[in-house]
RNA sequence: GCUCCAGUAGCUCAGAUGGAUAGAGCAAUUGCCUUCUAAGCAAUCGGUCACAGGUUCGAGUCCUGUCUGGGGCGCCA
């Protein structure tokens, strides 16, 4: 199967060129769907935009283009409207064969690329020192999400999760460790993340209130640059308790487990060598004792070139350096073609100021797409970044669990109020599923770019562009085979189809544009545009669901409509999925 | 001071390269369960797209300025 508005791109294109000649090849069509579903299902906005170049009334360029627009096959006989809209509407008998097509396709008629691209996907890189908060929530879910639908295109995609091992931090930890609890690092038991939190606020303390600590834990890092046996038993030991529990969290979230870590501390003995390439190309300058590339476009508080600093004037290095260490090394020895970092809009800088480097280095070239993937902030209901009520980040497991309680708490009332028994499992099951789901669905569904307001009554809400709205919609239609015995993978292959009702019709054209939103989703990695199909879905199915009865319906009807619901089910079962959410039978 | 992002219905938000009468959800009001379904469907209400100019056949979208909110701006990540 080939994207409908793919095709008709084509179309276009030859037409433009036979009307107009070579000189208009490679126009673009402004082939979008139509703005109003009375003007049909896609429209051309091409002749008004050629009008100045072609000094022709815009009507006039409408007419010769469909004049040599051959597309009798896909549509019925266009129109031209207004100023000179191109209106265009599929014809019935090529829905039904699209649907045909789709019902038979484990893909449900997605293509697999062309060109499958090796991808990276940096995400959700916490910080060992710290239990994963808030702030990772967005790019683990979006981190994920992109990694699925690119992967599920046919990409090869490396998920990649940029931990800070390394630094400071880290050396503060092992010395307020080392000094206060010695003992717990003769074994892993008895320490777990939660303790370490506990342990890094009262290291934040001693490190801020006592410079004999911070000397103490600046020497701590020197020794584990060094390779200080000791020192680097406490690392190891506090990174595989990090990494443990970090997995409990990205189980719990439903992350992919093929994320690989891949760390500051793996860059490091890196960091030198990208110092002396920059040297040798020209690019560092010494400044204040710190080894810097001064930017372009860049200008600090007095209007000088802002500097990138690379080596500090201790010597150490940054995360700049380890940035483009990673960009040098996934360039270089990963052979990407597209790296993705999918990091809060606060990075917007940092962002263009590596790229930049990278790119005057010579490590990025016009082959590769670096693409920074701002994300917006997740905010509480006062409007501002979202804290504890200690005014810290919220820990990620709180979240997560607090949805989960919020979630079972709404199930067992509704189970009470319609007599219904469950057994404990279900109750977990769903109340889990249901409870992770709201939180991810939530965040997914908001642009990814904006920010957004935490709040569990909405994310949870049974109605709305919600989880559970989408989960539920996915679950009728399972009710419609259980109750009527049907199994859906036995229907017809050759039954045919009837788009006769409005609704039906309505449902096919949207569930045969599925391929065309993962493709927009490909291309500017926005996982929200996929909810918004989803929802639409969802909602054009229920429409159908009112007036066009399933089970009663009369042949061929009957078994067309359960086609269209089985289709719907597995879109909303693929596409949420893509989304790293998993659908109920029964809720 | 410089810079980036945002400001759209009472609330939360969509509005991809400028296109036809600016859309959803929630909330509010009103209908619809003897029909697979009500966690649903239908309908009503709701807008000076922050403000002022400009560009053009056409601006929520692009440009300039103003106001408001948030982020960033040399050795944290």
């Amino acid at each position: 199967m080939r994207e409908t508005i793919a095709q008709l791109k084509e179309r276009f294109e030859q037409a433009l060129v036979a009307a107009f000649g070579e000189a208009l090849a490679g126009t673009d069509p402004m082939l979008v769907s139509a703005s109003n579903p009375k003007f049909g299902d896609y429209q051309s906005n091409v002749a008004m935009a050629l009008a100045k170049r072609l000094g022709e009334a815009p009507r006039a360029i409408a007419e010769a283009i469909v004049q040599k627009l051959d597309v009798t096959d896909l549509c019925e006989p266009l129109t031209i409207a207004g100023g000179g809209f191109i209106n265009l509407t599929l014809k019935t008998s090529y829905l039904k064969t699209q649907i045909k097509a789709m019902q038979s396709d484990a893909r449900l008629g997605v293509a697999s690329a062309s060109e499958p691209q090796r991808v990276i996907v940096d995400y959700p890189s916490p910080n060992i020192a710290k239990e994963m908060h808030v702030g990772h929530l967005r790019p683990s879910f979006i981190g994920d999400a992109i990694s699925r639908i690119l992967e599920f295109l046919g990409h090869e995609v490396l998920r990649l999760s940029h931990i800070g091992d390394w630094g400071t931090p880290f050396g503060m930890l092992i010395a307020y460790v080392q000094e206060a609890y010695p003992e717990a690092l003769k074994s892993s038991q008895g320490l777990d993340l939660g303790d370490l939190a506990t342990f890094y606020r009262a290291a934040k303390q001693r490190f801020d209130a006592d410079e004999s600590f911070q000397e103490a834990a600046r020497l701590s890092v020197v020794k584990l640059q060094a390779g200080d046996e000791e020192t680097s038993r406490a690392w190891k030991l506090v990174c595989d308790l990090s990494n443990r529990t970090n997995r409990k969290i990205f189980d719990l979230m439903g992350l992919s487990p093929f994320i690989q870590e891949r760390g500051e501390s793996f860059y490091n003995p890196l960091l030198a060598g990208v110092i002396a390439e920059l040297d040798r190309l020209g690019l560092l300058v010494e400044d204040d004792g710190a080894k810097c590339v001064f930017l372009e476009g860049f200008t600090n508080k007095e209007g000088k070139p802002l500097p990138l600093i690379v080596q500090k004037s201790g010597g150490g290095y940054n995360y700049a350096t380890t940035d483009l260490a990673a960009i040098r090394y996934r360039v270089g020895v990963d052979q990407a073609q597209r790296i993705i970092y999918p990091v809060g809009m606060e990075q917007t800088n940092h962002f263009a100021q590596i790229f930049q480097v990278g790119r005057r280095a010579g490590w990025i070239t016009d082959d590769v797409e670096f693409f920074y993937a701002p994300l917006g902030s997740i905010l509480g209901e006062d409007g501002k970044k979202l804290k504890s009520r200690s005014g810290e980040a919220v820990r990620l497991v709180d979240l997560l669990d607090e949805a989960i309680t919020r979630a079972r708490t709404d199930l067992k009332t509704r189970l009470q109020e319609e007599s219904r028994e469950e057994t404990e499992e279900f109750i977990e099951n769903v109340a889990k599923v249901v409870g992770i789901s709201a939180i991810k669905y939530a965040d997914l569904s908001q642009n990814r770019t904006s920010n957004y307001v935490f709040n569990y009554d909405k994310m949870l809400a049974l109605q709305g562009n919600t989880a559970p709205y989408m989960l539920y919609a996915y679950v009728r239609v399972q009710g419609i085979s259980r109750k009527g015995g049907i199994d859906f993978e036995k229907l017809g292959a050759d039954a045919p189809i009837v788009l006769q009702e409005e609704t039906e019709l309505t449902l096919a054209k949207h569930l045969l544009q599925f391929d065309e939103v993962l493709s927009s989703v490909e291309a500017d990695l926005l996982p929200s545009r996929l909810c918004e199909y989803l929802f639409e879905l969802s909602k054009k199915f229920n429409q159908f669901y009112d007036r066009c009865p399933v089970l009663q319906a009369e042949e061929p009807s009957r078994t067309s409509r359960l086609i269209l619901s089985d289709l719907t089910a597995r879109t909303i079962k693929l596409g949420l999925s893509l989304l790293g959410i998993p659908v109920l039978e029964r809720m």
